[in-house]
DNA sequence: ATTTAGGTTGTAATCGACTACATGTTTTTT
DNA sequence: AAAAAACATGTAGTCGATTACAACCTAAAT
C-alpha cells in the first residue's frame, strides 16, 4: 500500500508538502507541487480516505434522506444530487424512512454519524411540524415538503399556485363539480388542497377532498369510492403522480371514459401519464432542477453557514391533455 | 465530544474492554459487558467512524454501481440492497456510469478509495466482456448482467427462458409475423433475442429482429419505422421496460389499436403497463427479491471469499394482458 | 547593513478507535 | 499440589493522513 511518506520520498520534500498541494492549499510553490503530482501519478497513490477524515473531521460526504427512493421524484431528485456530487468528487449516501418518524431519527443519526456535510432532506410531516435547525450537526436542506416560517434551506414546488393553476384549467374548460384527492398526511397534499380551495371558494363552488393515505392502492379504493356516486362528480384532480396512478387504475377497472365521463388532472408528468387515453393533463414538476438546486443550495451553506436561509420556490407546469378537455354541454 | 476513552472511565474498565463489547468480540465478561452498555447508553456514546474505519481497516460500506436509478429495475434493487444494509448497520454509496466505461471505472475507483466491503454492479457490457474478478480489491455480485463462463456471483433473470416463453405465447395465440424490438448493447437484450429466436426457429419461422441504444426516443423511432411497414407485423415484443414505452409512445401517435391492429408485449411488470388498453403482456422480474438476493450473496462471499461463485438465476412471471390476445381470424 | 515581512518547508503532535501483546486470574489437568 | 490451559483485562502501539508550530529563506523596508 503506497501511502503518503512513499509519495513524500519520491517527490524528495516532506509529507506536509504533498498533503497541501493534495488538498489544494495555496501555500506550496509551484516547481514542488508538479513534483508532488508526478510522483502521486508515478506511484498511483491514493490517499486513504478514512484517515483523512479522522484527522480532518470532513468527510466531503451528502446524505440524502427521503420517504422512498421508488417515489419517482425522488429517484429523480437522487440522480440529480448524485451528479453533482460526483462531479464534486464527494459521495452520497442514501436512507429511506418510509415516512416513519423512528426510522427518520435512525437516518439522521446515521448522517450523523458519518460526519456528513450537509443532508438533504425530505421530512415527515411530523419532523417538519417541529423542525428545528440547531438539532442537528450538519446543514439542511429541505426538498419537496416545507411550512411557511420554518427557518431551513427549501427547494420545493410552488404548490398553492400549481393547485390552483390546475383547479383554473378544469373550471375554464367547464368542469364545475371537482373532486380533489390528495395526501392527507403530506404537507405538499394539504398545500395543494389549499390552492385548490382557494380557486373553487372565487368561483363560489364548494370543495369537495378526499384525504387518503399516501398509497396507490388507497388512492384506488378512494377512487372507486368516488365512482359510485350519483350522479358522478364531472372532474377528479390527483394531488401526486401515485395517487394519479391509484385514479386511473379505478377509473380503468370501472370502464370509466376518459374525459366523457368525467374529466381528470393531476401532478407529476410521468411517462405513462402520455400513454393512458387520451393523455393526461398534468403538472409537471422541474424534478431533476429541483435536486439541483437543493445540493447547490446545501453546498453553499455549507461554504457560509452564517447567511440568511433561503427558500426556492419553483412553478409547475400545466401540460394540457385531453383528460382535461372542454365539456360538452348535455 | 464523547469517546471510548469517557466510557472507559465511566464504566471503570480499560478502552479496550469497551472496544471489544462494541465490536461484538466474544472475549468479555458478562458482568463489564453489562456494565459498558450502560455506560455507552448514559453517555449516549457514538464511535467515530472514521477512527473506527482506520484502525480496522473496514468500512462496513456496500457499493451500488448502476447504469441508472432512474431505470426503475435499479430504483428497486437500489431500494431492496438498502434495506438489507440498514438493517445490518451497513451503508450504501451508490453512483451511476450512464453506461459509459470511463465513468464506470471512475465509479468503481471510487468504490476501491472507500475500501467498501463489496459492490453491487450491473456492468457494461464492454467491462462484461473481459471482466476478471481479480482486478479490484473486493468481492462483486453482478446483477441483471452476466455472460456464461465468467466467474462472478451474479444474480439475473432467465432471459432466454423468459423471452422464449413470451414468445410462444404470443405464437400460441396466433401471431406469427413477430418484431422483436431489442436494446442491442446490452447483455440482457441479446440474452432475450436469442430466446425468441430459439421458438421463432422451432416454428420454423423467421426472425425479425431491431436492434435499438437503449433510449426511450430511440425505441419509439425504431418502433414508428416498424409501424410504416406494410402489410403490419402480427406483433410486437418490446425486451425491456424502457423499450416497451417507446414501442406505447409508437403506437399511440400512429393510432394503431393493440391488439386489433397489432398485438404487443414486453418485459418488467411497471404499473402503467395494465393501464395502457387493453393493458400490456408482459414478463414479470422479481426486482424487489433480485436485488434482495444479490447483497445476500454479497453478505455471504464477504464472510467466505474462497466458495465457489454462484449464479442465481430467476424466472420471469408471465402476465397475460389483453395487448396479446388471440388473433382473430381474417 | 539591519530589520521586517512574507512566503515555503519540515518536524512532530494529533485525530479516536482497534488490537497485539503482556499480565493477572481462574479453572482444569496431571 | 503443581503445572497447564483457558479466560479476562489492561497498556501501549498503530492505522495514515492533516495541521500547528517552528525554522528557514528571500525580498522589501528602514
Amino acid at each position: 500500500m503506497v501511502q503518503i511518506k512513499d509519495v513524500a520520498k519520491r517527490a524528495g520534500v516532506s509529507v506536509a508538502s504533498v498533503s497541501r498541494v493534495l488538498t489544494g492549499l495555496p501555500v506550496v510553490s509551484e516547481p514542488t507541487r508538479l513534483r508532488v503530482l508526478a510522483a502521486v501519478k508515478e506511484l498511483d497513490y491514493r490517499p486513504d480516505l478514512a484517515a483523512r477524515r479522522l484527522r480532518s473531521r470532513r468527510s466531503d460526504t451528502i446524505g440524502l434522506v427521503v420517504s422512498d427512493i421508488r417515489n419517482p421524484f425522488f429517484t429523480e431528485v437522487s440522480r440529480a444530487v448524485e451528479d453533482v456530487a460526483f462531479s464534486r468528487q464527494m459521495r452520497v449516501i442514501l436512507c429511506n424512512t418510509d415516512e416513519d418518524p423512528n426510522k427518520e431519527a435512525s437516518c439522521l443519526e446515521l448522517m450523523r454519524d458519518e460526519k456528513v456535510s450537509g443532508v438533504i432532506l425530505s421530512p415527515s410531516l411530523k419532523l417538519l411540524s417541529h423542525f428545528t435547525r440547531a438539532d442537528y450537526g450538519f446543514p439542511i436542506v429541505l426538498v419537496d415538503r416545507y411550512e411557511r416560517g420554518i427557518e431551513a434551506d427549501a427547494v420545493l414546488l410552488d404548490n398553492f399556485d400549481a393547485a390552483y393553476r390546475l383547479t383554473e384549467h378544469l373550471l375554464a374548460n367547464g368542469h364545475r363539480q371537482i373532486v380533489f384527492v390528495y395526501g392527507a398526511e403530506s404537507a405538499t397534499g394539504r398545500q395543494r388542497l389549499e390552492g385548490h380551495r382557494a380557486a373553487m371558494v372565487k368561483h363560489q363552488l364548494p370543495v369537495q377532498a378526499e384525504g387518503v393515505k399516501p398509497m396507490e392502492d388507497q388512492a384506488r379504493e378512494a377512487a372507486l369510492a368516488v365512482l359510485k356516486r350519483s350522479p358522478l362528480p364531472q372532474a377528479v384532480i390527483a394531488s401526486s403522480g401515485l395517487i394519479l396512478l391509484g385514479v386511473a387504475e379505478a377509473l380503468r377497472a370501472t370502464r370509466t371514459v376518459i374525459p366523457r365521463d368525467i374529466a381528470v388532472a393531476g401532478f407529476d408528468n410521468l411517462p405513462w401519464t402520455q400513454l393512458v387515453e387520451p393523455g393526461l393533463t398534468v403538472i409537471a414538476q422541474p424534478t431533476y432542477d429541483m435536486g439541483r438546486e437543493a445540493i447547490e443550495l446545501l453546498l453553499q451553506r455549507i461554504a457560509t453557514p452564517d447567511k440568511a436561509m433561503r427558500q426556492l420556490v419553483m412553478r409547475g407546469e400545466l401540460i394540457e391533455r385531453g383528460s382535461s378537455a372542454a365539456r360538452q354541454h348535455t
